[in-house]
DNA sequence: CAGCGGATATTCT
DNA sequence: GAATATCCGCTGA
């Protein structure tokens, strides 16, 4: 017997708590996007937190910007940033405003929609690969940085809104030191603050900071 | 499979 | 100038 997911909206209060418990509450729930060809909506599988406050990895660690200005303001906003000259990568923003803090949203689920993510993401070999990886999650959503402070939980037709799915239980959370940052992820990595679901075949591969050099 | 170079905006030094 | 919350295509095993 499969409990139905809840589609109910998660309400702004379900953000307005600390990242860390924010993060692992994620798991589990699902993202919908609302494009003009139709939806696509994804049962989240992977996160990571950044905290602006005390955290060095974080974009808001040396203060508010042009680009992570939204992380500043209140939660349950979505913050999309463009990176490696390429790419883009949302979060939701957490805690409240001034807190600076938010949920890097790494990988999903393709549960409605595939057949539009399919056209957005070319060179993913199966379905699994649709969302593996934080900017090819945007890419599938359709998520640049047009929709930056969109408010995903107002009612009413928004671009992106988050449902309350189907939770996943503690024991099946697993966390471990965030991908690709600076000083995470060594002996004593006091930042282990990537979430996922054990054994999920959608969740991105680990891979630790490595400082690449440009050419000249 | 692992390793690597290329693409190049934003931010900080 | 140099690093970065990344991904892709190519190379060689």
């Amino acid at each position: 017997m499969i409990a139905t997911p809840d589609r109910t909206p998660l309400p702004r209060e379900f953000f307005d708590r600390p990242v860390l418990d924010v993060a692992p509450d994620l798991l589990g729930r699902i993202l919908v996007r609302t494009t003009p060809d139709g939806p696509i909506a994804l049962r989240l599988t992977e996160v990571e937190a950044y905290d602006g406050a005390d955290d060095p990895g974080s974009h808001a660690y040396r203060g508010r910007t042009a680009r992570n200005g939204v992380m500043f303001g209140p939660p349950g906003h979505v913050y999309v940033y463009f990176t490696y000259g390429m790419w883009f990568c949302m979060n939701l923003v957490c805690g409240p405003e001034g807190k600076a803090s938010a949920v890097l949203l790494r990988a999903g689920e393709i549960i409605e929609g595939a057949e539009l993510a399919r056209t957005r993401r070319l060179s993913a070999r199966n379905d699994k690969e649709l969302a593996k990886g934080p900017a090819r999650l945007a890419t599938a959503l359709d998520v640049d940085r047009s929709l930056d402070g969109t408010d995903a939980c107002t009612s009413g037709a928004t671009p992106l809104k988050v449902l309350a799915g189907t939770p996943v239980p503690r024991d099946q959370v697993r966390n471990g030191p965030r991908t690709g940052v600076a000083g995470d992820g060594g002996n004593g990595d006091i930042h282990p603050w990537r979430f996922w679901i054990a054994n999920d075949p959608t969740v991105s591969p680990y891979r630790a900071h490595v400082p690449r050099r440009r050419r000249s």
